[in-house]
Formats: structure tokens, C-alpha cells, sequence
DNA sequence: GATAGCTGCTTGTCCGACAAACAGACAAGA
DNA sequence: TCTTGTCTGTTTGTCGGACAAGCAGCTATC
């Protein structure tokens, strides 16, 4: 009887796990290049191949940077992009059909009603974002509009003043891009559909500022309902 | 020049993506049993350690089902269990992302609230944990009670129907948790304290059960306020 | 002092190996 | 014939070794 673990999670996530931890925790603090695989195998007591799957488990949950931009020989830093990880994992959930869109769609409404009712001024960089729209309706360049409705959106939230909020929208933005990409490729009278869009969001900034953080509010209610719900006039 | 991929992406991490969208588009459908390692490592032309961790990080994402329950050599059937890895990736990067815990307490009460306002009826689930929770006041036993504390306010987000709300309150819930648990550790008279909650708990039902959604809400926000921000009388 | 080359380390990948667990076949006994 | 015990093959989980490629640091040369 040479072992008898606990249960029967196989080592490497085992390992996984207690990394989890160990980042969590500060032993590995943020922005701190982590030991050498040959070390953490060492120091683990595992072999070389099972660490390596333990840091694809890290990554995939975005709290290690590594392969997923430049892979370069560098070793690795510590969490970041855990907001991208959340936001894939739940895009993921989306697709199979773990949660239907129109939950989806109906959170985001409510969350981003509130983060404007508590929005009180609107930053620079929300504006900046309007008129990178405005170019993109220009050229009819859809995707340098959705990049910059997406930013409008999420720095609106996070104007709001509460970060879980912003956070949360930013996530949920991240899982209905794509179904938002595919709508807008589908639409055959793009400039006219960017054109109105841009409107909404001109309108949304202007109750804002003038003050009326309520009506600024229904509007961005209407603003995703209508896009989500064409039919519905 | 024998090859020249497009970026630098490690080979795995090709090798997951590929994997993933193949497993997203049907080629490998729900509930089936992907091919052997040996044999993936051969369709893919690659080794049968890259499969591994490729296979590693759609274990991560939740789409397919490995060893993170028992993790026998039966082979692997695919997904499941998405919306559980979403949900663990989201409060990894609320933990990371350091979020104050004002802030994560007054997304709950807004999603809560939301979430209570479109329940018409209390599902028996949730007249369950007051069953265990009074037990649990009985005794003084702070875990039952936490852990029937949870299950109540996850359930009834559920029964609101919106099954977004519900996953991100379940999500919320397990980031507060360890405060939660730490307060009610901290605290002197905990028999009082629990009797108090479970009142509150038991106040918000009645409401639902007259038909009082609203009203309902508005307790659901009290008694979340309350707990956390004690010294405002 | 500046630059070019060498050396060592680390990652990414592959291969071969082995124990353990499981499935199916196959043979022996009731 | 049916049951049962064994045996073999397959598959996973893990290990170790191997090698190419990129990068860092040092050294030697100009």
C-alpha cells in the first residue's frame, strides 16, 4: 500500500489547486514572474510534464500570463486577464446553451440602467468614444464601431462609481460580442443601422448631461431591448 | 522555412482551440466520449502530451468532464458543467480584481431585489433551508446555518426566472461567503443574531407568499444592508 | 568602450516508459 | 447452461529524458 490519497483527483490538479491558492494568497504576488517549471516540479514533488498541465489549467482561468498572446520564451507572469477568462467561460456557458441569451440580455439591462442612474458626469473617455463611433459610421467600419461601443459601454458603467458593477458589465459585453458582431454583419442597410446606434449613444451622454440620469437610464434600456429585439417595434 | 502559423500561439493551446470549437459546432457532440488521447494526438499530428494539456484547459473551461469529480480512466464525456466554470472563473477575477466588498454587496442587493421582484411564487426549496436554518439556529450551528443562508437566497434568484441573475448571485454569494462567515464568527450573541436572520428570511417569504413582490425586495435590501453595514441603526 | 559570438537556461514539444484501473474475452467449475 | 475467476489489452496518469528555438548574460576581440 504504497498511497492512499484523499480522493481521486488526479495529481495535476491537484497541484492546480494548490497553485490556485498560492496565487490567490500572495505567496505569488501580482505582476511577479513565478518559479521555473524544473523548480515548481521540484518543489512539488511532481514531475515536470504534470506542473506543465497545472499552468494550463492557471491560464486557461487567466490568473497566469502566458501562451495565449506572444508565448515568447519569457517565463510567466502572475494574474491579469481574469476578467477575459470570466468573460470566455461564461461566452462558453452561453453557447452551450447553459444560459439563454435573453437572460443574458435582460441582466445587462438592469445592470446598466443602474450604473447611469448612478452616474452623475460623464468622462472624457466615454465622449472620445463617440466620436471614434461617429468615424467608424463614416467609413461604415463595423468592428472599429463595436470595439468603441463596447469601451463606451463599459467605461459608463464603471463611471457609475461601483467597480463589481462595472466588472460585471464588462464580462457579460465580452459574451455578447460576439452574437452583437454577427447581428450587425447579418443587417443589410449597415449605415443607416451605425447611424442610429450612434444616435442612441449621443442621446444616452446628452440626458446625462443635462442631468436627467433617469431618462438616460430608460434610454439605455431601450437601447439594448431594441437591438436584441428587432421585431418588437 | 517548414512552417509559419499565423501568430505564436503554443501548439496545446492551438490544439485546445481547435478542439473546443469542434466540440462547440457538434463534430464531437453532448454526452458522447471524445477519442482516445493516442488517437486525438494522431488527428491533430501532434503529441500525445500537447493533447493533454490542450484537453487540460477544456477541462478548465467546463467542456468536457474529467477529473475534477472522480477522474476514474473512464475516458471522457463532453460538456457539462460550463456554467460551474464560469462561475469560479468570475470569482477568481472578483477576488483578483479587488473589488471593494461595498461594491459587491450592492450588486447583490440590486440583483436580489431585481431577481425577487419577478418572483410570483416561493419554490418549496426555499421553505426548506427555513426549515434547516431554524434548526440550525437550535443549536447555534453558524455553518448549517451559512450554508442554508446561501442555498435560500440562490434558490429564490433562481425562481425569478432569469437564470443570468441567479448564476451571478450564486457567484456574488460564494465571493462574500468568507466575509460572511468571518462576521457571524466575530460576533458575541450569535443565538440572537441568527434568530434575527432567520425572522428576516421568514419575513421576506410571507411577503412573497401575500403576493407582495415589492415589499419583498425591499426586505431582501434591508436585510442584506443590514448585515453589512451594522452600525447604521 | 562597443560589438560579436558563445554558453547556459527555459520553454515548447515529442517520445518512451510504467503502474493502476477498467473492459472484454476466455476458460474452468457448478 | 450459467456463473465465476483469470488474463490480456487498452487507456489514463505520471514520470523522465530528449531536442530545437529563443533569450540573457558573459566573454573576447576590435
Amino acid at each position: 500500500m504504497t498511497i492512499s490519497p484523499v480522493s481521486r483527483v488526479p495529481l495535476s490538479l491537484d497541484v492546480a489547486q494548490r497553485l490556485r491558492a498560492a496565487i490567490l494568497d500572495g505567496t505569488f504576488p501580482a505582476e511577479t514572474e513565478l518559479p521555473t517549471e524544473t523548480e515548481l516540479a521540484q518543489s512539488f514533488g511532481v514531475g515536470r510534464s504534470t506542473i506543465r498541465e497545472a499552468l494550463r489549467v492557471l491560464q486557461a482561468h487567466g490568473l497566469i500570463s502566458g501562451a495565449d498572446t506572444v508565448s515568447t520564451a519569457r517565463p510567466r507572469v502572475t494574474h491579469d486577464r481574469t476578467a477575459g477568462a470570466a468573460g470566455l467561460a461564461l461566452s462558453t456557458a452561453l453557447q452551450v446553451g447553459a444560459i439563454p441569451l435573453g437572460d443574458l440580455v435582460a441582466l445587462r439591462m438592469l445592470l446598466e440602467a443602474e450604473a447611469i442612474r448612478k452616474t452623475t458626469s460623464v468622462p472624457d473617455a466615454v465622449r472620445s468614444c463617440l466620436v471614434t463611433m461617429a468615424a467608424a459610421v463614416e467609413n461604415t467600419d463595423i468592428h472599429t464601431f463595436h470595439a468603441a461601443d463596447v469601451d463606451f459601454h463599459v467605461q459608463l458603467a464603471y463611471a457609475g462609481g461601483n467597480q463589481a458593477l462595472g466588472f460585471v458589465i464588462g464580462v457579460l459585453r465580452d459574451c455578447i460580442a460576439g452574437y452583437l458582431l454577427d447581428a450587425l454583419d447579418a443587417v443589410a442597410d449597415r449605415g443607416t443601422v451605425l447611424a442610429r446606434l450612434l444616435a442612441e449613444h449621443q442621446a444616452i451622454v446628452d440626458a446625462l448631461d443635462a442631468g436627467e440620469s433617469d431618462r438616460a437610464a430608460e434610454l439605455v434600456v431601450a437601447h439594448v431591448r431594441d437591438f436584441y429585439e428587432p421585431e418588437t417595434p
